[in-house]
DNA sequence: CATGAATGAGGTTTCATTCAT
DNA sequence: AATGAATGAAACCTCATTCAT
């Protein structure tokens, strides 16, 4: 469990000023400063400012990823599994809270370059939606855009949570949330 | 209505570089040069590059506001308000194009200075959906939330469309939320 | 005859400082500082630093060609084409003082990169001597080998010129080579 | 004769690297690298990167002078001195290759600080040459210029050799010089 | 109004050198 | 003696902004 390195320490001070500054406000002097090192230590652990930032994006979607694939394991129901990985996104969200800022609000936009690592994300995490739903029933043309839907409900109320310092309840937000897609979707009952 | 001025080619210029390049790695210079004019030129309109990028926010928050006031006019049923309010601003987006993709792609994230003001275009739609859905019987809490997720689901099928190319049909995508809320929130019946 | 916009003055200026400095410990502050302008300057007329000093050396080659051509132009007799040559690049080192300093003494080995363009100068003056040797009689093997000791012979006595801030008599010191040459070779009675 | 050491070890890989990539592009992480240690061992021997240059100076410097003194020992013949000095110099150029390369080729103009260490080699060699002639009956003024001129004819032989990556014969090129100088100052007859 | 050359602060990145282990 | 992580000064280069014409 020694996870305290100085490229650990980087990796949270990266996530801390990327999260407050974006990224091309943060300068690596701020992230360096931030984990209490000199400059020229920051590059013994990153090739670039990218390459860092990237390994933001990278550890985020390796965590949602993990997560969910393990919320998933053991489950046949469709809707069920459908449910769990709903949960288990915004549980990671919630946990990896900076990590989550970072990648779904202040990476966004950032730099045309990035814009496709970052919505690796939310592509693999719509594609699972999109399988259970056709899964449940759904034909494909409605469920790729209910994905998305899906995604888009999330994520707007991720941001919204993230930038008023949490005062909305997310996990009743989640719930409301999986309330309106079960409905539209006529899967009250599939459980 | 001389609507050709220097400004507006600016304004224009400004769109299509923003829209490209992000907020960031965009430049004076290429904006005037696609303006075809001075750099100097830009700052006998605009203080500052920040002060064009939300010239530009309010000027989508102002064709967002002034189409669905207008859609709404006269309307009483709150249903079709909701309706209308909707497709009103997936108008918008659609015939704006570019500015929707410089502030709804690539303006998110790009500078903790700029997300207020880009986040008033959101919060001014949502406050609009919260009282329909009040008003057609939603208890508040879950209509705060419901609107979130409306408008979240509505920027990330723009945001998806706008990085596509257009690949997928926009107004096909809309209806279908639409249909999602709608079931949702039991108000089939009520137009 | 208008040689003397800001181009030219930071030519001048990265004459002085390269052939002082060499190209490594140039700084392209020191540059705009001799040419009186911000750094920022240099970068509207050089695209970099390499940029900068290529120019210098291609500078010389187009001066040293120039004036090698005019020295020949209208000659038939081989010797005393290899004689005109010879007193031509001896002229520009003598007039291109700094120029020739930057490019035969502080550019050689500044870097494995430039190395290839900066020997063109000496390849291509050597390219000369090797045909008007042929032509006055000498066998190939011969005159390539020649052609590199004139060059050398050359190049060290004005090297050893410019490092003893010209104390030597640099056309003193050419004709003795000729005449070295000369005898060697047996054309005495050629011209 | 204990010669090799972590000092041998560490000239040795400076010889490669500042041979292969010039002054300033060699690092002292390159040269541990190749000398198997760390970089913190480099400094042990050396004080500085220059320390470590100006003994590969200092060593051809050694090797030269060593091998000129041992050739001309025991022998009275000026002409036979002067013969025997060239092939010396050449002999050890030929051996020390890389050291030659670094100091004839990369090292030149490399920084002006260094200029001065590295010519003490010609220059050394030079003198030789300058007394030579003159115990042959040169007059003083020709004698320096000549032996500048045949240092110079040396040089870049052997530099277009290095460059060549051996392609040109040295030992032919070495014998057609000593022709032409021999020639040059009539001393065919004299040994 | 319009121009565009000039500015210079500030960012990223490199690397010789040190020092605690 | 040996290590190699850490340092931080300094370099190159960009670009928003200004101002004389």
């Amino acid at each position: 469990m020694e996870e305290h390195g100085r490229k650990e320490e980087l990796l949270k001070a990266a996530q801390a000023i990327f999260g407050h500054y974006g990224y091309h406000q943060a300068t690596i002097r701020a992230i360096a400063d931030q984990a209490q090192c000199a400059t020229g230590t920051f590059y013994l652990y990153f090739s670039s400012k990218e390459d860092c930032f990237l390994a933001l994006v990278e550890q985020l979607y390796t965590h949602v990823m993990e997560y969910i694939m393990k919320a998933r394991a053991g489950v046949d129901n469709p809707a069920e599994k459908l449910k769990r990985s709903l949960e288990a996104a915004v549980e990671v969200f919630r946990r990896d809270y900076e990590l989550a800022q970072v990648v779904l609000v202040r990476g966004a936009g950032a730099d045309p370059l990035f814009e496709d690592r970052m919505w690796r994300v939310r592509e693999a995490f719509s594609a699972f939606i999109v399988k259970d739903l056709v899964d449940c029933g759904l034909d494909y043309e409605r469920a790729v855009i209910g994905s998305h839907a899906w995604v888009g409900a999330l994520a707007e109320v991720v941001g919204v949570w993230i930038r008023q310092d949490q005062d909305l309840d997310l996990t009743q937000a989640a719930l409301e949330i999986e309330r309106i897609f079960w409905r539209a979707w006529g899967l009250e009952d599939s459980l």
